[in-house]
DNA sequence: GTAAGGATGCGCT
DNA sequence: GCGCATCCTTACG
């Protein structure tokens, strides 16, 4: 399969968040850290779309935690909960509407010793399958929030390789409960089909 | 100022 | 499968 190292261009982010949720799945995510490249294919995701999405942090308006979903598309959220863990979203749509792509899973690409060195004794299968554990993986915390995944040095992401639609999967989203039924429902998780790097 | 709860992961049963 | 870790953010007073 063809690969590319071509990166993301703002346009690819300035889109409906279920297309850029989507079409994430099969992209490199690269994180530069210590001089070196840590990087994983985006093999799940989830949208979170705007106020009127009981599950998306900004249902609630805008606040000092989720303002960078508010702000430029192509831009990275993180944000810390449960007292233990970092997520990463990527901003989508325009400026001022408040909607970002959750990072769930990866597949190991690049300095998989590194991840390995910063997930101890854990299975190669349980370095990144999971939001928070990809965080851990590549080092991403605090001092991400608000990168600029388009222009940034630090955090970005690649074309890598293309899925055909067959290939993905669909489903609803996960860890929610505490939105409304209708939110609960809504499809807006996608994954690669049968891989093993998926979170659960 | 204070309390309640969270877009999860881990370890133990 | 279940409980807990652990602290930031928010909401309310």
């Amino acid at each position: 399969m063809a690969e590319s190292t071509d990166r993301l261009p703002r346009s690819f982010y300035e889109r409906p968040t279920l297309l850029v949720a989507r079409e994430l799945i099969g992209r490199l995510l690269v994180r530069v850290h210590q001089g070196r490249r840590l990087s994983g294919m985006i093999v799940e995701a989830e949208a979170y779309i705007g106020g009127g999405d009981s599950a998306c942090h900004a249902s609630r308006g805008r606040t000092r935690r989720n303002a960078v979903m508010f702000g430029a598309p192509g831009h990275a959220y993180v944000y810390f909960t449960y007292g233990i863990h970092w997520m990463l979203n990527v901003v989508t749509e325009r400026e001022d509407f408040p909607a970002a792509v959750l990072i769930r899973a990866l597949e190991p690409v690049e300095g998989v010793e590194a991840m390995r060195e910063r997930r101890r004794g854990r299975q190669d299968r349980e370095l990144t399958s999971g939001p928070a554990k990809l965080c851990a993986a590549l080092s991403i915390d605090r001092a991400l929030n608000g990168a600029d995944v388009v222009e940034g040095e630090e955090l970005f992401l690649e074309s890598y390789r293309n899925f055909s639609p067959a290939q993905l999967e669909r489903g609803v989203r996960v860890g929610i409960d505490y939105a409304r039924p209708r939110d609960r429902k809504a499809p807006w998780r996608f994954w690669l089909r049968g891989s093993p790097w998926v979170s659960r």
